[in-house]
RNA sequence: UCGGGAGUAGGCGAAUGGUAAGCCGCUUGACUUUGAAUCAAGAAAUUGAAGGUUCGAUCCCUUCCUCCCGAACCA
């Protein structure tokens, strides 16, 4: 089946088909201010992945225009990223910063048109002048500067004359434009500041409005993604190409919600927060957020991309549940990694009835995962097991270990409790248990039934190793910083121990810990001598969940109570209208209320009411379809005229079309103007009404489909369309409806 | 308050007028030498609300409600 694409890829097909472009180009421009966080691999997920489904390419582009807070050891981590998720970006890595003399060039372009002016007013003044959301701003008087003036001014701030905040450039756009960000926005800002690539060549900068559109241009991008805050800035974005009058193709920017998922924090600056903080040990503590952070946690780049193709693309703000994310991790590493003991909390074993050791083949993998390898495991009579599988007073429902219940050594021997050694303290010190030598995995003829197999080492040969148990940063759903950090959320175990083989032979890095989870040897602080292994994410846990909600919570769930606001009342006009339309006319409430209050729509219907007297019917049209139109297009922009939309009701009135045709119709009325007769005459749309001509397809979906026909008796009414639909599809869409409906009815009874 | 977006099971998210997909989560069962995995079954949605148009509306129209973005010399 063809999987459904996400609104993206289904602009990029279209514009593929259409010829808008050749080739498809896309780039992920981040600021390489911060490390990049999984925000960023969605992005980069959709931008580079975009580019590799159609053929295309992907630039990787540093966002580089504000010098103070930029740097490269952020260039080398956002690189680092993209390609540790496997990407390939085309050529070499893009600076905006490497545009800046052609960008220099068109802002002077700019101003040549008398679209853009160095304005001297102060930070301050220039917000006052910008005026708010609900009143018009007012212009700076420095924007009647003459052309000459501003060329000189601006090559004067460019070689450095003015100190910074002196002056600015500025679009002349709209002062009292509704979009705020159409106010003469700033072009250029002075900034005697050392830029980590350009040095001290410069002391102006663009600003991203101007900067990202015509950096998206000279790279020949063709379709710029960016996230739903940048909604708003594509006006400026269109304003600057298409006002230079660029030659075509120009890109277009489309914007995505960012990723949010709950527990974690997102924005660069409280990330940036934590690790100024020292709440975490950097920017790739294995608790951050960040793509170092899963790196060394132990998250595969394939976890990573599948967690963000699952989770979708749409244009709602949306929290995702990061078991969600944990689901992928599992996912993937399930089928990878090879399955190995370690002890982390451990509970000494004295079997008295074991003597000497022997080694006990094991496979590395569960039968269901298609891979080969196993190892040695030594055993002798001194083991150790995990405290929290032996229960001395144990729970309902505990399959491990107890004094009156056996328990399997996974791979090994059954096991039964004889005595529970205590300190002083009443702490369990040891265990003496006895072993059932005909118990042997593989070889069991003991008819002993245990409910659970645990794991464990061999004491002497077991290897100690350090245990970074990690859960999440934060202990609240939407944390807002630091005083919402889960103290939990890392518990280093020194003394854990491990079976030999995973230090000796090491078959892999990532294992799973049978039992407890999934776990990386630490890239970094990782030594033979002194093993350290993170916690990448705990197995599904079913046991501990099922203890913790055995407390219902009582369904405090209570219905939102629906506030309906009052429209506002009418005026004496349009009362005298809607009375005229709902007692004259016999318009319904809602219809007479819509054009009553739309003095363009009411006109356009008594226009087509005067050469057709069907006023219900052609109210209708004009409510539903013309006012469609009206909403993108002036009255004046109207390809068609209220005559040929009375001609077009007429059609449906002498029954020639269906309501369905009509609409079908209208739609191409409204894309060429051409006459609705002449199109149902070309088109050949005229409605088949007639029972003869249906009756034998309807027969025909009816013996194809037996599932439904046997639903649809069975009480499913539902079907019903999907019949209608299949007889509609069958006609072309010419089938009257309304006597299909009667005919189905008919035949399924 | 003005402009721009968005509302579909607990969380994501398909379905452009014709049987409300899929994934995560949840429940139950089977299997099991991981309370995992796997397999099977299931519960869960009057598609934000109310009206309208239509034979038929998640989809088109109207009004209302709720949430997000916007008045940085940040990106």
């Amino acid at each position: 089946m063809n999987k459904s694409k996400d609104f993206l890829r289904r602009i990029v097909e279209e514009d593929l088909n259409s010829g808008k472009y050749q080739e498809i180009v896309t780039r992920f421009p981040p600021e390489p201010n911060g490390f990049p966080h999984i925000g960023h691999a969605k992005s980069i997920s959709i931008n580079f992945g975009i580019a590799r489904d159609y053929k295309g390419h992907c630039n990787l582009r540093m966002d580089d225009t504000n010098p103070t807070k930029e740097d490269t050891k952020y260039v080398e981590a956002l690189k680092n990223a993209v390609q540790w998720l496997g990407f390939e970006w085309n050529k070499r890595v893009h600076f905006t910063s490497d545009y800046f003399p052609k960008l220099y060039d068109y802002a002077v372009e700019l101003i040549k048109m008398d679209k853009a002016y160095v304005d001297s007013l102060s930070e301050d003044e220039i917000r006052q002048y910008r005026g708010t959301v609900t009143t018009a701003g007012e212009r700076s008087k420095y924007a009647k500067r003459s052309v000459e003036e501003n060329l000189n001014l601006f090559e004067q701030m460019k070689n450095g004359k003015f100190k910074d905040g002196e002056h600015v450039l500025r679009a002349k756009i709209d002062m009292s434009a509704s979009n705020m960000k159409m106010r003469d926005p700033l072009l250029y800002r002075i900034r005697h500041a050392h830029h980590f690539r350009a040095g001290d060549a410069w002391s102006i900068y663009p600003m991203y409005d101007f900067a990202h559109c015509l950096s998206d241009y000279i790279e020949g991008v063709t379709h710029s993604i960016c996230t739903l805050e940048f909604e708003n800035n594509r006006d400026i974005y269109d304003w600057v190409l298409d006002t230079l009058k660029l030659n075509p193709p120009r890109p277009y920017q489309y914007e995505f919600a960012r990723l949010n998922i709950n527990y974690t924090v997102m924005s660069k600056r409280k990330l940036l927060e934590l690790v100024e903080g020292g709440v975490v040990s950097g920017w790739d503590d294995p608790r951050m957020p960040t793509i170092a952070g899963y790196k060394r946690r132990g998250y595969t780049p394939e976890s990573i991309l599948n967690f963000c193709e699952q989770i979708g693309i749409a244009k709602a703000n949306s929290m995702v549940d990061v078991s969600q994310l944990e689901f992928s991790i599992r996912d993937d590493l399930n089928q990878k990694v090879p399955r190995v003991m370690c002890v982390i909390n451990p509970l000494k074993i004295t079997i008295v009835n074991y003597e000497g050791s022997e080694e006990i083949d094991a496979s590395y993998y569960p039968h269901d995962v298609p891979k080969e390898g196993e190892r040695k495991l030594p055993f002798s009579k001194e083991i150790y097991i995990d405290r929290d599988d032996f229960m001395e007073n144990p729970v309902k429902g505990y399959f491990r270990l107890t004094p009156m219940q056996s328990v399997r050594l996974k791979y090994a021997y059954i096991i039964t409790c004889k005595e529970v050694i205590k300190d002083t303290n009443d702490t369990i010190i040891e265990i003496k248990a006895e072993y059932h030598p005909n118990s042997k995995s593989g070889a069991d003829t003991s008819g002993i039934k245990v409910k659970s197999a645990i794991q464990w080492v061999e004491a002497k040969t077991a290897k100690k190793v350090e245990v970074r148990l990690y859960d999440r940063l934060f202990k609240d759903e939407i944390p807002q910083g630091v005083e919402n950090i889960n103290p939990e959320s890392l518990k280093i175990i020194k003394n854990a121990l491990i079976e030999p083989a995973v230090i000796t032979d090491k078959p892999d890095v990532r294992f799973q810990f049978e039992r407890e989870g999934y776990f990386y040897a630490d890239p970094i602080l990782y030594k033979d001598t002194a093993p350290v292994f993170n916690k990448i994410v705990g197995l599904k846990d079913s046991w501990t969940k099922k203890k913790k909600t055995d407390k219902k919570p009582a369904n405090t769930q209570t219905k939102k109570v629906q506030i309906d606001g009052e429209a506002t009342p009418m005026n004496a006009d349009e009362q005298a209208l809607f009375d005229k339309y709902s007692s004259e006319l016999k318009l319904n409430n809602e219809v007479a209320n819509t054009l009553a209050r739309d003095k363009t729509l009411s006109n356009f219907y008594e226009d087509a009411l005067s050469t057709l007297n069907s006023p219900v019917n052609i109210a209708n049209l004009v409510v539903n379809e013309v006012a469609r139109e009206l909403k993108q297009k002036e009255i004046s922009e109207l390809k068609f005229s209220a005559k040929q939309i009375s001609e077009l009701v007429k059609m449906v009135d002498d029954e020639i079309i269906s309501t369905k045709i009509a609409k079908q119709v209208f739609v191409e009325m409204s894309k060429n103007g051409e006459n609705p007769k002449q199109i149902v005459q070309t088109k050949g749309l005229v409605q088949i009404s007639d029972p003869a001509k249906i009756l034998p397809i309807i027969d025909k979906i009816i013996a194809n489909n037996p599932d439904n026909v046997q639903k649809f008796k069975a009480g499913n009414s539902k079907l019903l369309g999907f019949f209608v639909g299949q007889v509609l599809k069958n006609t072309g869409g010419k089938a009257n409806p309304k006597v299909v409906n009667e005919l189905i009815i008919k035949q399924l009874q």
